[in-house]
DNA sequence: TGCTATGTAGGAATCATTCCTGTCTAGTGG
DNA sequence: CCACTAGACAGGAATGATTCCTACATAGCA
């Protein structure tokens, strides 16, 4: 959905984040899409908007974004860096064929504990969930609707 | 543990994998430690034997013994890749200090679903719960036992 | 014991990300 | 409203894990 500038700055303002038409191009451009987009990927949008952007903005406002908790990354295998504008607890859903990373919004996975017995005397701070499996497009040929159920 | 020659070498064999003394040595660093190394640590315990040993060797190993189900990746945020002779299903918790990487059994993470809603037509394979925290050497000056605590 | 598909060593290439440097500007205080 | 300065920007160079390439070696098999 779009993002009212106002919005942006306010947030910005908030989390102590100078506010420049970058910075508010390549936030809007990560907060209005669920898809979990690359820094190439935001770089390609924000540039339709702002010619001069370079790749170094992009990387080091995904840096301020994330360190003031506007943004998170998100790693899938050890494909490139994918960034979330959703910081919400949430875990995700990735398709092993096509890539695509989906938002799951489900209280019995932020409750998650470990016990102490295998905590190791960690003090463990948070924890994420990632499930992984075919999406509808990508389903292999060979499953049949039977192999889907459950 | 150490791991006999003649076990890896079944090993290799009961999964179709050509068995050669590089091959072995890389599996047998793999597999005879839990501290998840990356490609660059088993080049360098792997030279001591065999200083003729390539990096490229070792990545390509690591890649056949993947694909045959004798060892897996473990990528922790975006850092280097890291590898795992434990291919039982297990999870992993991370510490932010180190970095080190401790295996958690716990039968209650293998079972977690996802409810169909959430699932949006996917085909669900497994998951992978990663939980991070700091361990004893790491833990935050200012954080107190009371802190610790639960 | 020889053949052939595969593996290995070493070096070059890739490419996402980081680093560097010289402008530029948002925020602030006068 | 204006000037100052810490921080932001663009563009390009550097980095470094991983992959690619190629010529030589060898495991597994008939
Ligand atoms: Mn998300
Ligand atoms: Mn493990
Ligand atoms: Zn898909
Ligand atoms: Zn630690």
């Amino acid at each position: 959905m779009k993002l009212d500038p106002q919005e942006i700055e306010a947030r910005f303002r908030r989390h102590a984040v100078r506010v420049t038409r970058q910075r508010a191009a390549i936030y809007a451009a990560l907060a209005e899409t669920t898809s979990h987009p690359t820094a190439e990927d935001l770089y390609r949008t924000v540039k339709r908007q702002h010619p001069m952007m370079s790749r170094n903005t992009v990387y080091y406002t995904l840096g301020v974004l994330r360190q003031a908790g506007l943004a998170q990354e998100v790693n899938v295998g050890h494909e490139v860096a994918r960034f979330d504008g959703n910081v919400a607890v949430h875990h995700h859903l990735v398709c092993l064929g096509c890539g695509q990373i989906v938002d799951v919004m489900d209280d019995g996975l932020n409750q998650l504990a470990i016990s102490s017995r295998q905590a190791r005397g960690f003090h463990v701070l948070g924890h994420r969930v990632e499930f992984h499996g075919y999406c509808a497009d990508c389903q292999p040929a060979g499953l049949s609707a039977m192999d889907r159920r459950g």
